[in-house]
DNA sequence: GTCAAATGTTTTGTATACAAGAATGGCAGT
DNA sequence: ACTGCCATTCTTGTATACAAAACATTTGAC
């Protein structure tokens, strides 16, 4: 099944958004961007519409497209909206989850921590992102399963400077072990608690966030 | 600020889809669409590239576009998403609604209550929407906001048909007072709670629907 | 010198033309 | 009669050409 190459570039303009490599509120060029990846205008359109309406630019009519990082507040919403998410995911698994699948989860976290120990920040990310994903699964709804991935892959720059922050990570598995434990207890309250606690971005946390974002410009 | 075609023809298959119009798995051929619609391929493409996104075709590359009607279990994934999206806008009102907004929730539920007695269907239709989105913009996160916006217009059809029930709009009006009661209280757990049960039950009264058509057929 | 109107340029939106892959139908061979 | 292969045709994907709207620049009037 070969993927068009409209596809590829909606993928490779996404991967430079949130790398930075457009400053927020910079304007994408259609025939200049359509000379930079050796295509004619039609696809690289349907690139950006596809951008547009995962809300990673804005589309001014008439106008142009224009890059639109999400600010502080917006930021923050999402954050609100990804930890409840979670919760939802693991409130349902609670009920539903397999012992297999719980093992599962387990046994990621047990990665995790192995990555911790050797500092091994790439490692232990990837594991992370694992563990989150097993549980969007685990929640038995695979339409939920999709939003949530969806939302994480937007929100996976800013996450990742989260972990930065000393003490993030060890801190971070504890709260997959709490989240576990309470799976494994078929608590779906706690679960569910447990989980929007982990992603929730509070107070000081939020303010290192912002600061990191600040400094990394 | 003038909206282009693409934009129109883009709403206009999506109501198409959402009537029935076309049948499950059925192609939309552009050049047939094209020509209905007066316009050339490349804005229709770029038409169907937004309902593609949006989830109601499908794309098969090289070999078209088809529609994609949520089979039973999707549905009910999504009736279960939406119940805890609007739940989570519950919990988060209970603590941040102001007192205005607590009157504007009273007064939509009361003219709800006036629809039903004047046994007017479709007006109740209009002010239980209008309940919603206002318990949508009361979690004070637009983000949030939005993504319920975006779910409750995909299951609007589906929301539609269960009105017919008997009694469900009395029902439906006594669970509108459940969450104001809870949001009036301050009280978070059961706020969502209400408005997750609220949700819930459109879902299964959805099975209940489903088994009646079967049985009317 | 400044403001404004007009023209020219750039850029988006749309139409059409072309290329390539997939479906279809016929033909031959068994 | 049935199956496999080839050619034709149809459809999607991409490039280019055209139209119209926004932007910039220049020129003219006060």
């Amino acid at each position: 099944m070969e993927r068009k190459r409209a596809d590829i570039i909606a993928d490779e303009l996404e991967a430079m958004i949130l790398d930075g490599t457009f400053a927020d509120g910079a304007r994408l060029d259609e025939v200049q961007l359509a000379a930079r990846f050796g295509v004619s205008r039609t696809p690289l359109r349907e690139a950006l519409q596809r951008l547009i309406l995962s809300g990673l630019v804005e589309q001014q009519p008439r106008r142009g497209v224009f890059v639109k990082q999400p600010g502080p507040v917006e930021l923050l919403e999402m954050f609100e909206v990804m930890a409840e998410l979670e919760a939802t995911c693991a409130r349902l698994a609670a009920s539903r989850i397999s012992d297999k699948a719980l093992a599962a989860l387990r046994d990621t976290n047990a990665r995790c921590a192995e990555a911790m120990e050797n500092g091994d920040s790439d490692g232990y990310y990837a594991e992370n992102e694992r563990f989150h994903h097993l549980l969007y699964h685990d929640s038995g709804n695979s339409f939920l399963e999709g939003e949530c991935r969806r939302l994480q892959r937007r929100l996976k720059p800013f996450r990742r400077l989260q972990l930065r922050l000393r003490g993030r990570m060890r801190q971070s598995l504890t709260e997959h072990g709490a989240v576990i434990a309470a799976l494994a207890a078929g608590d779906a309250d706690a679960a569910a608690r447990e989980a929007r606690q982990h992603v929730a971005v509070q107070g000081e946390k939020f303010h290192h966030l912002i600061a990191s974002l600040k400094a990394a410009e």
